[in-house]
DNA sequence: CTGATGCTTCGGCTATGATCGAAGTATGAA
DNA sequence: TTCATACTTCGATCATAGCCGAAGCATCAG
């Protein structure tokens, strides 16, 4: 009886329809304008600058000012995470379309969570990372010592990771798979050294292009040990 | 643009405080009324029986009908897991729990359920028949070549029960105990032979009372799982 | 300065939906 | 059978809040 309003408070902020979508458009952990907002979420300026409002008074957005514009971005990963749980809750009880387009598709493939890889490839990395010994524990997860010399073989630098209060790996249930994806300081790490080294680009919105390079460096990176193929279709 | 609709028809369903009150009471799993959904809530019966109908629409909650009460449960983990994350960005205070159940310490021990015995007892009984291989299935029930050896030498003519038109296993919900007690042609049958054995003997109501030669009856028969030894199976 | 742009605040309209009383249905008990 | 309990449905009331037009600040360019 006492938690029931506290959650209500924040479900009913997520539960406009207007917010949503500005919600989802931040997503990929970049900054948008009011303005940009108010296209995305499809209502009119005042509209959208009263809904972010309410936002940033319950602390799920950041503003920054920066001259004539204000910037909004998620005030941090557990934002993210609730609403990809949030999709995820509402495919599996049939609240999403069956109309699935091509940009869905796309999305399924590969996106970003925040600031880390989601989605199928983002399922296999960790899957990969798992089944190869980087990295330990099933909820809760931690590097192994293999996993250290990989992952800074790979270009990251751990000591720095694990110096910030941010955790270095954490399990991100993913909404389109069933799985978890890796989220956390490494996870943002990653998907930053990998779109350096020119395997993905990001294009508008979350959506994640691999290059062919990309793929070849990736499967051969996170390959499922003992199976050589690779998943085309 | 087209998930921010998607994610807001459920958030919306948690954002009204009274659903967000008969979610959080149902977080542990177990399954409760209608009425003790309302009291949770803190609203009418009536008004309780609309939000339970919009969750069960939306595929939120499972409704299972028993006799005059309809039980609710979460439909399944992933529920509890957003309401989880929801408290988290929520800054939750502390845990709440719903005060479920009959008051009446005797009523919970041991009672009639239409013509079976429920409570602590029942659950035990089905618990302990399923661990020593007597009974099989999880939702229907099934009985054993040993089960049925095992009720034959109890003192039950299986022959007859299996004629008649009533399931002779029927799990049947428990209300005080949140778990399945045995019902059925042989759920009836056992209780009406554990009352002429002198196991038990019927107060005025529906509590049942077991006399001391009754409690080693019944716990020599169906001994508990955790006595002494580990639950390990 | 003037004018333009980006955003916020105010005011009023409107729709949604939460709520409960009362009546109706279904099941169990006597 | 008749009565009681558990729940659903209907109907009407009422509060919340989403929405946009208009006006008000703030910043920048000229």
């Amino acid at each position: 009886m006492k938690e029931g309003p506290v959650i209500a408070s924040v479900a009913a902020l997520l539960g406009d329809p207007a917010r949503a979508n500005i919600l989802t458009a931040l997503m990929d952990g970049r900054a948008l304008t009011v303005s940009e907002l108010a296209e995305a979420a499809g209502v009119t300026l005042q509209t959208a600058s009263g809904h972010l409002a309410k936002l940033d008074a319950a602390n799920l957005l950041t503003a920054e000012k920066q001259g004539r514009h204000r910037y909004f971005r998620l005030s941090g990963p557990d934002v993210a995470q609730v609403l990809e749980a949030l999709m995820g809750l509402a495919q599996r009880t049939g609240a999403t379309r069956v109309r699935t387009g091509p940009r869905d598709a796309a999305l399924r493939s590969a996106r970003i969570c925040y600031d880390h890889l989601a989605g199928e490839r983002g399922v296999a990395l960790l899957k990969a990372a798992r089944q190869q010994g980087l990295i330990d524990g099933d909820r809760d997860l931690a590097l192994t010592t293999k996993g250290r010399a990989f992952f800074a073989d790979f270009g990251i630098d751990l000591a720095a990771l694990e110096k910030g209060r941010r955790p270095v790996c954490r399990a991100c249930l993913d909404w389109s798979e069933r799985h978890s994806h890796l989220g956390g300081a490494l996870g943002a790490a990653l998907l930053s050294r990998m779109i350096d080294r020119g395997w993905m680009r990001r294009d508008t919105g979350r959506v994640l292009t691999f290059t062919c390079e990309g793929v070849e460096g990736f499967e051969a990176a996170f390959a499922p040990p003992g199976e050589g193929a690779s998943q085309a279709a």
